[in-house]
Formats: structure tokens, C-alpha cells, sequence
DNA sequence: TGGACCCGCGCC
DNA sequence: AGGGCGCGGGTCCA
């Protein structure tokens, strides 16, 4: 990160209203004016602004994003240095600062911190950050970004957003070779146009004048009665929906003409978050439009973290978009907000949806993840929209079984703890579900201390601490907290989820994780509870989950330890591969975690439950995870799994890694990279950016950087795997019900059950990419997902 | 009262 | 200071 800028000093310009000021520094003929709070020390020193630390990061940053630092005029509020400038510093320096950005007469300028942006727009930066907004006063776009010294100070997260802000420079400004054509200089660049239809013949007659083949696009976005997140389809109607073609031709349809429709065909689609918008139409007019663009997941193949792919902040960053949908969300809630106010809300939704496809579309050819969005993550949003479609047929007699049985005991139970609390002193009804009071109760009115390995540790009541304490109360607190969470997160969530139809239709987020994991809710079918983990009891959870018909079973392919297969392939350590292929890697190496538990067992015994086998082969399995992910010896020794001192958890780590060094060594270089290349890629061309490792998370940073070849690499398998398996699998009558990451569940016709298992197996363990290694699968079939069993069809 | 946050716990 | 998720519940604050 050290970009060299030539300082020229016939680029040293701007007025000065104080002495052993700074001048402003830069050509500002581009259009492009970046202010500053103030010239630091050094900065007063050279004369010039941006040029000591946070300049530096800008030069490197202005680098990245291709955008000469010389065609960039930067100053700053003050052209002296102050720390900590009060309003009254900023005020005696205003009329400079006025007069030298009239006289650089900018089209974007660029604030750097909130301080500034406060400054000039009179508004918080907060909820407004890389927002270009037009300002009338300045007649030009202001935006508002983190300062480059907020990283500096240790937040190295901001880094990712301030690249972000500085790439729009080119997009709102415009290149000569028309890369970019620029925003209008007047402004204009969020107004939308739109009519709304008034029958059902102008309503056919728009869908069927839209524009078809390969170079169109067509936008299109449905509202509905309820929701602003996401649509339930069966619970919410549409009451308008609109359509937006070539850039800026908009029109809202009243659902009321929506009903006879003949929907064209030969449209290519772009949504935003297709999948609920797919589904509604599916489920309420019975045609099935496909995916060709999503701007949601545009956003996400350029940004793999979370909660900035809503269209709320994506049209306020690429499209210069106002705060509109804060706007109708509000008069909503106060119930002013008519017909007309939801149709140019509609209209707005779908114009910008239209206009930031094409926009990130050249962003994704500059990153390098246009193919990944076009080849895995488009075709999967088709295929997880179907599923979720289909959903799951759950077994609604298993859940009332269920229910009459787990139901009284969770009563019982809760009244025990209760009136055990009142009658150690508890004043009131203890509410078992909130740790503060149950801290309450163990450290304070009971006196009983933390057990001494956390004695350092703030009091917590999780089942790790509570494990190791010895009071009848807790005892039956820890049987408590296991039904409840079966009675509340699964019985009742799962039952509250089902639809009309007797299924649950889970929804399949693909920007739901930063490793590339889809993820599921409503309900979340990753989480189902299995027996090693909770008993044989309480899993009967999973029993509820049922094949379509009696004509047809369920069968389930995992990936047989592919983790571990991966990170063997990925560092190629030859020693891990020689273990893996000797059998079961997690009892070979982990073997003296397992010698370890089972004279613990014998002594003491597993709170009560059977040190099973398989259990012990669960806990090596957390030690090997622990392990590759960087899991340090304190947190190895007090995990329950490995019920060991520190010293013995110690010298397991320091054998693990003597006996995989080579693993050890790849581990480090994947840091290195992380940290060198500011970004990891997996098979696919799926990112994770880390941009630069600094500051206090940087040991955080750098574990996930281990972690996300491996667990994304895992991904790659399984979606591509999917995608392959989705149509062809029709044939059979058979089809993907979901995915839980290292394994599929189908609903396949008996009749067909030999010839799918063989060819799910076949095409799931084919090398998925040249050179990767191929990954042994092993099936499962039953009636039900609580009592599969191992299906060998060899 | 609604939103942000943490806790605790299920899965891989 | 193992990584990655979702959910129910409590708590705190505006």
C-alpha cells in the first residue's frame, strides 16, 4: 500500500485565508473535488493536502479504482492544521471554501468523514454514506465517505467501503472512451418516468410491446399488500406491479387489469431478488418467468457481505437515488400513503432495478465475477426459486405426536424451576429464558461461582459453564433448555410455517453468507437437530419431514468429509492425504483426543449420557475443525467436547500441527495472500475481500482467510453439483428438496429410486473441476428424514 | 413500541 | 479470539 505520487508543485493551488496554510492540490478540469477536515502536521509541512498517511491510502486507493490521482482536486474544510476543528475554526475558513470550490467548479465532490459532509450538506453522514445526491446550491452530486484515517486508526472494514465510493468516480463523472457516459450535469440522474395503465387492453398491450432478444432487458417488480422484505406468497396479494425497458420507459399495472393477462414470452427478466417476485407470479397467475439478471446478486458477486444489496441503499449509491423507500414506509405507518404514492414507489423500484443491472454489469467485468453471477449464481436463483416453490411436505399427525408429548413436560419442567427458584429466594417469577436473571440466581442469590477455567471470564450461564457446575438447579435447567429450544425454535417454528398446502417452502437466500453458503429460513432447514446432538428423543424432530407422496421415498447424498478432503487437496499435505485415504481421518489423528475422553468417560461419565462411539467421533471431528481453522489451546481446553486441561490441549495442538506441517505452512501463505492480494478466489471465481489486514480484527481477519478456501471450495462442489442434478432429475419424476452444505435431500419415486441414487452418486462425485479431486458420496434413504438409513446400491 | 444488540443453541 | 449461518428471547434505548 504505498503508491508513489509525483508532487509537482504547478499542481499546488486554491486560495489560503491563513498563514503556513495548506493549499489545495490537483486538476480539478475532471470534475472531481475531494475535501478533507484539515491539513495534518506533516501536511502544513509539504503544503500539500492528502499527503501525509491518509493520503497515501487515498493515492493507493485512486490506484485501484483507475482513476488518475492528478485529475482529482483535493483541499480541505480548514487550509490550516487544527485538531479536533470546532465550529467556529470551520467558520473562519468558510469563505475561502466557498470561494475555491466555486472556482473548481466540481460535478462530484467528495467528502471524507462525517465531519465534513456535516459540513457542507447540513446532514448526518450516517444512512447517507456513498450516496451521491445532487446538491442545487453547488450544482454538482455530493457524496459522503468514511476518512481514510478512520481506517488507519484500526477499523479495517471501512477500507472495503471507501473503495467502493471511489469506484463510482468514474461512473458519475464519465470516461473518454464511454466506458461510462456520465451522470447529467443538471442533476437529473434519479428522475423517473412513468404512466400508470388505466384497462386491461393497455396492460396487454405494454407486456406484449416489450422489447424481446438478446440485447433487451426488461425490468419488472411486483408490490404487495403486506410486505417491504420479502414476500410470502401465500399470505400476501399483489396490488400493482411495473415494468421498465430500454433505461427509462416505466409503466405501473393496478393489479385489477393484471387477472386475464397473456404473459409474452421471449423477455429476458431482470429483478431484483427475483426469486419471491418469480414465485408470487407463479403461485397467483400460474406463469413462470425466469431470472436472466438480478441486481441483488450483482451487488452481492461484487460485495460478499451482508445488508448492502437492498435496493433501499444500491439506488442511492449507483443510481443517485433519494431516501424514497424511508419516505413511503413512512407515510405508510401514518396511512397517507395512497394509490398514487404506491405506483411511483413501484415505478421508482423497478426504473432503478433496470438501470443498475447494466451499471454492474460492467463493475462485475472489471472485478473479474461476471461469469460467476452469469454461470452459478443466476441459474441457481432459478433453481432455488423452484425449490422453494415445491417446498417440503411435513407430517402435521407427527408434529400433534409430538406435541402431546413434549408440550406437558416442557410445562412441567419450567414450573419445577420456578418454584425451586422462589424457594432459594427468588422474588417474583424467574424468567428462564433470560441469562441475566439466571446470573442472578446462580452468582447471587445462590452464590455459586464459575467454574475455574472461566473463572476470568465474565459469568455467562451456557451449557459449556453450566456443565460443570454441580446444583441440582442446574441440572434441570440444562433438560429445560434443550426442550425448549426443541418446543419453540423447531416444533412450533417449523409448525408455524406451514402453508395451505401442507409443506413449509423454505426461502434460499444465495447472498445469505460471505463463504458463498446458501442459506435457509423460514424455517431454517440447515438447523433440523440431529441425535448425536441432542438424543434420539428430541430428534424425532426430523421425522416430520416427509416425501411428496407414498409412492415416494426420500434419499440423501452427502459428501463424505469433504472439508477435510479439500483441505488436503488444498494444501497437499502429503501426510493428511496419506491419512484420509487410510481410513476415517477424524479417529486416525485425532485418535489421542478420543483415548483422552474415554478414560474421562470411565471416570466420570458423560453427564449421564452413554459415551457413545459415534459421540466421541463428533468430539474428534470439533478438534480437527478446531484445528484447521486456527482454534487456539485455551478455547480447545475449555470447549466441552474436549473435556482436557489447558497443558493437554496444548500439546494435542502442538502434535496436530508437527504431524501437519505442511498444512500448517499453506495456512500461512493463505494469510499471506489474504493480506498480499487484499482478496481470496475460490474454483468458481467466488471473492472474499479482505483488501488490507490491519488493526485489532486482523487475527480475526486472518482466521477467516484460512477458512474460506475450504468451506467455499465445499460450496462449489455442492452448488455446481446441484445445478447439474436440478433437470435432469425431473426425468425421473425425482427432485431437490434442499441443501444442507455438504449434502442434498431428494423426493425420488421408488420406482426410480435405483436409477437415481446411481446417477446422483455418479454425477456428485465426477472431478467437478480439472485437477480437484473427486469426493466419495454416500447415501441414505427413508420414509422419513429422522430415520434414514444407509442405502448400498452398488 | 420498534429497532439494535447480545445471549444461547441448533446445523455443517 | 476456530469459521459459516438463523431464530427465539431478553434487554436497552429512543
Amino acid at each position: 500500500m504505498t503508491a508513489t505520487v509525483e508532487i509537482s508543485d504547478d499542481l499546488l493551488r486554491g486560495p489560503l485565508c491563513h498563514h503556513n496554510g495548506c493549499r489545495g492540490y490537483g486538476d480539478p478540469s475532471r470534475g472531481v473535488v475531494i475535501v478533507g477536515i484539515a491539513p495534518g502536521q506533516d501536511e502544513v509541512g509539504s503544503g500539500r493536502p492528502f499527503s501525509g498517511p491518509s493520503g497515501k491510502l487515498l493515492d493507493a486507493i485512486l490506484k485501484a479504482v483507475y482513476w488518475p490521482r492528478q485529475d482529482v482536486y483535493t483541499t480541505n474544510l480548514l487550509c490550516w492544521w487544527k485538531n479536533d476543528p470546532t465550529p467556529a475554526d470551520i467558520a473562519g475558513c468558510k469563505d475561502r471554501f466557498v470561494n475555491e470550490i466555486r472556482w473548481a467548479k466540481p460535478k462530484l465532490l467528495i467528502c471524507m468523514g462525517n465531519l465534513v459532509y456535516e459540513a457542507i450538506t447540513g446532514k448526518e453522514m450516517s444512512g447517507n454514506r456513498g450516496r451521491p445526491t445532487w446538491m442545487p446550491t453547488l450544482g454538482a452530486y455530493v457524496m459522503g465517505t468514511y476518512h481514510p484515517a478512520g481506517f488507519l486508526r484500526g477499523n479495517s472494514q471501512l477500507i472495503l467501503d471507501i473503495c467502493k465510493d471511489l469506484q463510482k468516480i468514474p461512473m458519475i463523472i464519465g470516461t473518454p472512451d464511454g466506458e461510462w457516459c456520465g451522470w447529467p450535469a443538471d442533476g437529473s440522474v434519479s428522475n423517473v418516468r412513468y404512466t400508470v395503465v388505466e384497462s386491461a387492453e393497455e396492460a396487454q398491450a405494454v407486456l406484449d410491446g416489450l422489447p424481446r432478444g438478446e440485447d433487451s432487458l426488461v425490468s419488472i417488480d411486483i408490490e404487495t399488500n403486506y410486505g417491504e422484505e420479502e414476500i410470502d406468497i401465500f399470505n400476501e396479494e399483489i396490488t400493482c406491479l411495473s415494468v421498465c425497458w430500454d433505461h427509462d420507459y416505466t409503466a405501473v399495472i393496478p393489479a385489477c387489469y393484471l387477472d386475464d393477462i397473456d404473459w409474452p414470452s421471449g423477455v429476458r427478466w431482470a429483478f431484483q431478488n427475483g426469486m419471491f417476485d418469480v414465485n408470487k407470479l407463479r403461485q397467483r397467475y400460474g406463469v413462470k418467468l425466469a431470472i436472466h439478471e438480478d441486481s441483488l446478486l450483482q451487488s452481492y458477486s461484487l460485495d460478499e457481505r451482508g445488508g448492502v444489496h437492498k435496493l433501499e441503499i444500491t439506488s442511492g449509491e449507483y443510481c443517485g437515488a433519494d431516501h424514497y423507500k424511508e419516505q413511503f414506509r413512512y407515510n405508510k405507518r401514518r396511512g397517507v400513503a395512497t394509490n398514487s404514492l404506491l405506483y411511483e414507489y413501484n415505478a421508482k423500484d423497478t426504473a432503478y432495478t433496470r438501470r443498475l443491472v447494466p451499471c454492474f454489469e460492467n463493475l462485475q467485468r472489471k472485478d473479474n465475477v461476471y461469469q460467476l453471477y452469469k454461470d452459478l449464481f443466476i441459474p441457481l436463483a432459478n433453481v432455488f426459486a423452484d425449490i422453494s416453490y415445491q417446498g417440503v411436505k411435513v407430517d402435521q399427525d407427527k408434529i400433534a405426536e409430538l406435541a402431546l408429548e413434549w408440550l406437558p413436560r416442557w410445562l412441567a419442567s419450567e414450573e419445577q424451576l420456578v418454584s425451586m427458584a422462589n424457594e432459594y429466594g427468588w422474588p417474583g417469577r424467574i424468567n428462564l429464558n433470560s441469562p441475566a436473571q439466571l446470573i442472578k440466581l446462580l452468582f447471587g442469590v445462590l452464590s455459586l461461582r464459575m467454574p475455574n477455567r472461566y473463572a476470568r471470564q465474565k459469568p455467562s450461564t451456557k451449557v459449556e459453564v453450566l456443565e460443570l457446575m454441580d446444583h441440582p438447579f442446574i441440572d434441570a435447567l440444562l433438560d429445560f433448555r434443550q426442550l425448549d429450544h426443541m418446543v419453540t425454535n423447531y416444533l412450533i417454528g417449523i409448525k408455524d410455517q406451514i402453508k395451505l398446502d401442507g409443506r413449509v417452502h423454505p426461502a434460499v437466500l444465495i447472498h445469505g453468507s460471505r463463504t458463498g453458503r446458501p442459506s435457509y429460513r423460514n424455517p431454517p432447514v440447515q438447523t433440523i437437530p440431529q441425535p448425536y446432538s441432542v438424543g434420539a428423543e428430541l430428534s424425532r424432530i426430523k421425522e416430520i419431514f416427509v416425501p411428496d407422496d407414498e409412492q415416494s421415498i426420500l434419499l440423501e447424498a452427502d459428501y463424505k468429509q469433504i472439508e477435510v478432503f479439500l483441505a488436503a487437496y488444498l494444501s497437499q499435505d502429503p501426510i493428511m492425504q496419506a491419512d484420509l485415504e487410510s481410513g476415517d481421518f477424524h479417529s486416525s489423528t485425532a485418535a489421542d483426543v478420543i483415548a483422552r475422553m474415554e478414560r474421562d468417560a470411565f471416570l466420570q461419565g458423560l453427564r449421564g449420557k452413554d459415551p457413545l462411539r459415534i459421540k466421541q467421533r463428533f468430539q474428534a471431528k470439533k478438534v480437527t475443525f478446531g484445528n484447521f481453522y486456527r482454534q487456539g489451546a485455551d478455547s480447545l481446553a475449555r470447549k466441552r467436547v474436549a473435556d482436557c486441561t489447558y497443558a493437554e490441549a496444548s500439546s494435542m495442538l502442538i502434535r496436530w500441527r508437527a504431524r501437519y506441517r505442511i498444512y500448517e505452512e499453506w495456512a500461512d501463505s493463505i494469510m499471506r495472500s489474504a493480506t498480499e492480494r487484499g482478496e481470496l478466489v475460490t474454483v468458481t471465481g467466488r471473492k472474499r475481500r479482505f483488501r488490507v489486514v490491519y488493526g485489532d480484527d486482523s487475527a480475526h481477519i486472518l482466521r477467516q482467510s484460512v477458512n474460506f478456501p475450504i468451506q467455499g471450495s465445499a460450496n462449489d462442489y455442492i452448488l455446481t453439483s446441484l445445478l447439474e442434478l436440478y433437470e435432469p432429475l425431473s426425468a425421473f419424476g425425482a427432485r431437490v428438496l434442499l441443501s444442507v452444505h455438504d449434502s442434498m435431500l431428494f423426493c425420488v419415486p421408488l420406482v426410480a429410486l435405483a436409477d437415481c441414487a446411481q446417477y446422483i452418486k455418479c454425477v456428485m462425485e465426477k472431478p467437478r473441476f480439472p485437477g480437484w479431486p473427486s469426493i466419495e458420496v454416500e447415501l441414505k434413504i427413508g420414509n422419513n428424514w429422522g430415520s434414514m438409513v444407509s442405502y448400498d446400491k452398488t
